[in-house]
RNA sequence: GCGCCCGUAGCUCAAUUGGAUAGAGUAGUGGGCUUCGAACCCAAAGGUUGCAGGUCCGAGUCCUGCCGGGCGCGCCA
């Protein structure tokens, strides 16, 4: 079991042993928090529940800590031999836990055999995760970049918490946007066909619509221009979604990103869905008729108005199918919903709360989540996007030119609700101001240790696959050198923990760059492989275990863990 | 005008959902490769956390009011 749930165990206890008469049993377990302290000076783990009981027991936080320690210490000696080497009080009124070396030394032959940090938090729990979901009427840009870092990451980290996540992409191919692509491209094409149709007002601009157009004359001719106009556009607006949604698809598989579901709005509304949905709705008494149009009663569930749902000529707006569809996800099965969404969209994210509420679902099984911009820079210069006016640096130009790792790693890092500053020239430097360079380098360091090690007859028959990682070993010689960075190692089930539970991948970014910080400080201080054979066995063996550790965990964020740089 | 987000070292950002002395990188300064990769390490320096109050044993974090920036406020999506 998790250390960190022991000793909760354990506080808990010693609270109801000491004060079971004021203090409930969930009350009890709900203040025995134990956390890893910034500086170690005050413990591996601690617990401030004291300082919490305080005003409830009207009692000195001390005297409490006091009580709680001479119980923990007398089961502790008892019931967990060898996992504590102290406790200690500290003013205000904290408990501080120094656990003993031999925990430490165990910690190595969990990570060894893979799928540390993950929990069981979420489990029970089906998760529909929908990301990106940009219309198809252009290629993926930075800034959808961005929100596929960071929706991957997310659902990997909520599945090492025990979460079951379906990743869904939601794909607006009908309506007017859509036709306005079909119109922008038929105008390129009737173009390279001899006819003529002027370009929309407000059509897509854009190499590629371009590009599509001419194809589509190379294969078809001029066939399209004999039917009726629209007609034509709907196919050619067809035919130019199938094409971009390929893209798309490429994009995002080349971004090592993948989906479980692909979710055609079209067909959706085809299926009487959005239909059935609006029967419901005026059966609930959700919705009034006002200025020929269909509103929704939204406000009196936290909208700043009421919202059209259908529009006077009686078309449905964006929102309709959206809210169809959302209940479509619940009817599913999903016990929660999680929507990334660009900044421009929060407005959207507070009609769908108030959506989902009338519809009697509870918010908290709701999540829409803002995905800030991304702004590029070349050094100095801040590049212009437009995706409307065809202005815009994709996706695979970024990775191209920085590579997938460190557009990952930067689309990840950072608080997702905070905007992003992203320098294609800082990120493309290969030195020390890139993170993702210096958490790579461990992973370099470690593959050469080993393959050091694989030239050393000592050692070299032991070696499988890279890994030193023999069944019996003798870890005693590993101490008080090794101690911080295996003390990081700890806190990776509470990061991943909080980073589920907070939707905040970013922190395990942090985490991995404080662990390569440990390493190489360790690396440039202690030697691996040495004379003495039993300490190298035992430093080989944590090399191994901190390989498949890092691997797995720079998997999480998309990221490969090279052996060589 | 109303709503949401943001404001932390010169710059780019953290800070374990209210914890202990606010931390990294970068730029600049000084030092370290005869041994596993120097894409690294070590040291010093850098701060009234936008401002002013409030709650609390404890506030960068929570509440109120200002200041400054971004986004939204459509029968567009």
């Amino acid at each position: 079991m998790d250390v960190r749930q022991t000793l909760h165990d354990l506080v808990a206890s010693a609270i109801l042993a000491a004060f079971g008469d004021t203090i409930s049993p969930e009350d009890a377990s709900a203040l025995a928090i134990v956390e890893m302290p910034r500086d170690q000076a005050h413990g591996d783990l601690a617990t401030s529940a004291c300082l919490k009981l305080a005003r409830p027991l009207r009692r000195n936080p001390i005297d409490i800590a006091d009580s709680l320690t001479m119980y923990m210490e007398g089961v502790a000696k008892v019931e967990l031999p060898g996992l504590l080497d102290d406790i200690e009080v500290v003013a205000p009124g904290f408990v501080n836990f120094h656990l003993g070396l031999a925990f430490f030394r165990e910690l190595l032959k969990t990570i060894s055999k893979g799928g540390y940090g993950s929990s069981e938090i979420g489990a029970g729990t089906r998760i529909n995760l929908e990301f990106v979901s940009t219309n198809p009427t252009g290629p993926l840009t930075v800034a959808h970049g961005r929100q596929a870092a960071v929706g991957d990451a997310l659902a990997h980290i909520l599945e090492h918490a025990g979460y079951e996540v379906s990743r869904e992409y939601y794909l607006n191919d009908t309506g007017g946007q859509i036709r306005m692509l079909g119109a922008s491209v038929y105008s390129h094409y009737a173009e390279a066909a001899g006819g003529e149709y002027p370009l929309p007002e407000n059509g897509y601009k854009g190499e590629y619509i371009d590009e599509i157009g001419r194809e589509l004359f190379e294969k078809e001719g001029d066939a399209l221009l004999s039917l009726p106009e629209d007609a034509a556009i709907e196919q050619v607006g067809r035919h130019a979604v199938d094409k971009i949604v390929a893209w798309i698809k490429a994009d995002l598989e080349a971004f090592r990103v993948r989906y479980d579901t692909w979710f055609s709005q079209k067909t959706f509304e085809e299926s009487g869905e959005v239909a059935a949905l609006m029967e419901r709705l005026r059966r609930m008494d959700l919705v009034y008729e006002k200025d020929g149009a269909v509103w929704m009663k939204v406000s009196e569930y936290g909208d700043e108005k009421d919202r059209v749902v259908v529009k006077s000529d009686g078309s449905y707006t964006y929102r309709t199918p959206d809210i169809a569809y959302h209940e479509n996800k619940f009817a599913r099965g999903f016990d929660s919903l999680i929507d990334l969404l660009g900044p421009d969209h929060h407005g959207h994210i507070i009609t769908m709360e108030a959506a989902m509420k009338a519809l009697s679902h509870p918010v908290e099984n709701f999540h829409g989540l803002i995905v800030q911009f991304c702004s590029l820079w070349r050094g100095e210069e801040k590049l212009k996007m437009s995706t409307r006016a065809g202005q815009f640096v994709t996706l695979r130009e970024v990775c191209d030119e920085v590579g997938i790792d460190a557009t990952r790693y930067f689309f990840t890092a950072r608080k997702t609700d905070a905007p992003l500053e992203f320098d294609l020239e800082l990120a493309k430097r290969q030195s020390m101001d890139n993170p993702v360079y210096y958490i790579q380098y461990m992973s370099a360091r470690l593959s050469g240790v080993i393959e050091t090690a694989g030239r050393d007859e000592r050692f070299a028959g032991e070696i499988h696959d890279g890994l030193f990682l023999p069944g019996e070993i003798d870890l005693s010689p590993l101490g008080a050198e090794e101690e911080p960075v295996l003390r990081m190692i700890l806190a990776l089930p509470s990061v991943i923990e909080k980073s589920a539970q907070a939707l905040e991948p970013h922190r395990l970014c942090g985490w991995l760059y404080d662990l390569a910080c440990l390493f190489h400080h360790y690396y440039a201080h202690c030697r691996f492989v040495s004379q003495d054979a039993a300490a190298s066995r035992a430093r080989l063996y944590m090399a191994s275990a901190l390989k498949v550790l890092l691997t797995e965990t720079l998997a999480l964020i998309g990221v490969s863990a090279p052996e060589k740089m």
